[in-house]
DNA sequence: CATGAATGAGCATTCATTCAT
DNA sequence: GATGAATGAATGCTCATTCAT
């Protein structure tokens, strides 16, 4: 609206890019919406309004808010699962693929919420850290899943495996939040904590993890 | 329309007191919205639909659907924090504690969600157990103050407190959720997993607590 | 919107009434919208801008559009069906009983047009006069069914009485077309053109309408 | 989007005609979805849809939808007229040239009809046949016009002949819709009851037509 | 206090039309 | 010419909120 410089309009020169391009404003805009006010009550007004284009354009590359969340997702989705194959490749034993698996999504947490604060998210609004972020949810699966198939490949008949990726996912998303509440943001000491936490638990739970 | 005899709560009775009791009214009505459609989605209109009362009304008692919440909230709270006051009273140590905290919280959970759906809201609706209900908040809420202030008491400088509290959140949080998922719903083995992890896994980051 | 003295404002004075006259202000400005610019173009917000009401307002009285077209179209059958009734009880033979349908049919059309006139329908606008109104569709409709019955009841079995239904509606249409564009308007001789043609054609088809 | 060699109503040949081809294209196209859909609510998008054209070629063509409506009745009305005109030259007499402009308007209706079947009206949205179609309304017109010109020069002063006329076209009108909607479509025996009950009926308004 | 009609801003979405390329 | 992305006005409709009674 004032800020003339990063328009898209027509007549400023590259066009051809410009047209892909608005489609990345619009996923921009909506993180920060998202980040700002929460996935549920933002309309697909406020995220037309953060950008220079017109009310109609929007639907020129989404069909709906969903559509839009379901392209976060996916994209985050898309970042997050390779580095989490990487972790496990690496991963010699358990103990070293939950650290792995924890640090990288504290990292991720730290990286989004970052970038959230630096689009505009005030970081008075979250009351706890926002959650209900299409990124986060979608990483949050894709840890789910990595450590459900991992239990269940380890073969641990010991134990309820889906309690134990239910306590895993619970601790990192927890930690997270606190992690991203204190500053600085220390990724390794939560890190380390919930890892240690996490190990020890289940270790009580079932000795054959007492390696 | 002009009859104003059967109006005001019919069928209640005692009529002094029934103007207060219009608070109530709105009060159970916006519990039974929320659990049907969520706390995010629901609108006034619909809370003040499952009602006796006109639409005007509403605004007398509330300014508007989030105070609807905070008292909500506030109810619970002020319900569920005796009980967990007793719980730790009559604790002797800190197992115990933890273990009935966690059972008096799932069983809240397990009665919260029954009631939910007794209120309309469909198994389906549900993709992650109902969580946006003011009263599941505010027992979180509880229960974390309890513990932090446990942790605190304890004054265990060996570990970080807050940390500790998150975990046991994240894991009731993440346990709860899978618990109603499943059927039947088994408070007592929520509650015994839960608390073995947890304990083993403090017990793991900090020694004193091998007792 | 400039002329505050027709408006049902509160504080004016009789409010209990009020109520029940917009439901009657949206109907006519529907009628008069409906002749001005068709049913099928015009809008709700067209019709509501013809009032005083605001734009939510409208769907305090009809859910859409289709409702108030309904309404009107029932508001006309119940005006005209009595009206097509008495005609018929009072026909002595089947030749009076068409003149006198043509005869109500006409002067129905004299009448909704001139108040269609009066509210704003400028002649311009009608190419051919507004058919697609929802209250001469009601009135066509009854006038077959009359027509329908009249000749199934007769027991013709010697011309299919289906097309000569569609007979006369068809001249009616056309004639009463025809009659609103002629100045003065005249009922009588539309009827009595229309009587002699069509009892004539039927004449023709089977002699027993010979009498 | 880059590709420009399959533009340009790929499969058709001819290249350098192909270019005033479009506007065939387009009304090819408008005719599908008046068809389809019934004029009014019928978009320029549904039309270009339908099309190998962009959106903004349109402009280029044609106005406005109205514009198209115009076009495209004038390619009915030319293809039209001269049959009627055929027509007429070879009516020895009155009642014939009655019974072949009935028949001539009502095949071209079973024409049309079929081709609207074809292209997609399903033939439950026709409540009442599809007339709203520029080449129904076109030929409609043109009949019109031959019956009353045929009238006048007859120079009847005797009776009424735009009464007449519209009487005629009353008839073709809602024995067209009653014809389509039984089946076998009976364009013959539309004609001969159409023709029978007019002929009689104007005989009975005026003698001088019985020869 | 209770009422409920009225309000008007707001929302998702569609559409005719323009225009830089 | 042809293109198709951008536009922004318009539409149907919902909702929180006000206020005369």
């Amino acid at each position: 609206m004032g800020d003339t410089e990063t328009k898209q309009r027509p007549g400023d020169g590259r066009r051809a890019q410009a047209k892909a391009a608005n489609r990345e404003a619009i996923l921009e805009a909506a993180r920060a919406v998202f980040a700002r006010m929460g996935m549920e009550s933002a309309t697909v007004r406020d995220i037309i309004r953060e950008t220079d284009l017109a009310a109609g354009t929007f639907y020129n590359y989404f069909k709906s808010k969903e559509e839009v969340v379901k392209a976060l997702a996916e994209l985050s989705t898309s970042r997050f699962r390779p580095r989490l194959a990487k972790v496990r490749a690496a991963a010699p034993d358990v103990k070293s693929y939950i650290r792995a698996a924890f640090h990288a999504y504290f990292s991720f947490l730290k990286d989004e919420n970052e970038t959230a604060l630096r689009l505009g998210a005030s970081q008075m609004k979250l009351a706890a850290v926002r959650y209900d972020t299409p990124e986060m949810d979608a990483v949050l699966t894709e840890v789910r899943c990595a450590l459900d198939s991992f239990f269940d490949e380890a073969d641990s008949p010991h134990f309820d495996t889906e309690y134990i990726t239910a306590a895993a996912v619970g601790i990192a998303l927890e930690f997270g939040d606190l992690m991203l509440r204190r500053h600085p943001v220390d990724v390794d000491g939560a890190t380390r904590v919930a890892s240690e936490l996490f190990l020890s638990g289940i270790s009580g739970v079932d000795c054959c993890f007492q390696d």
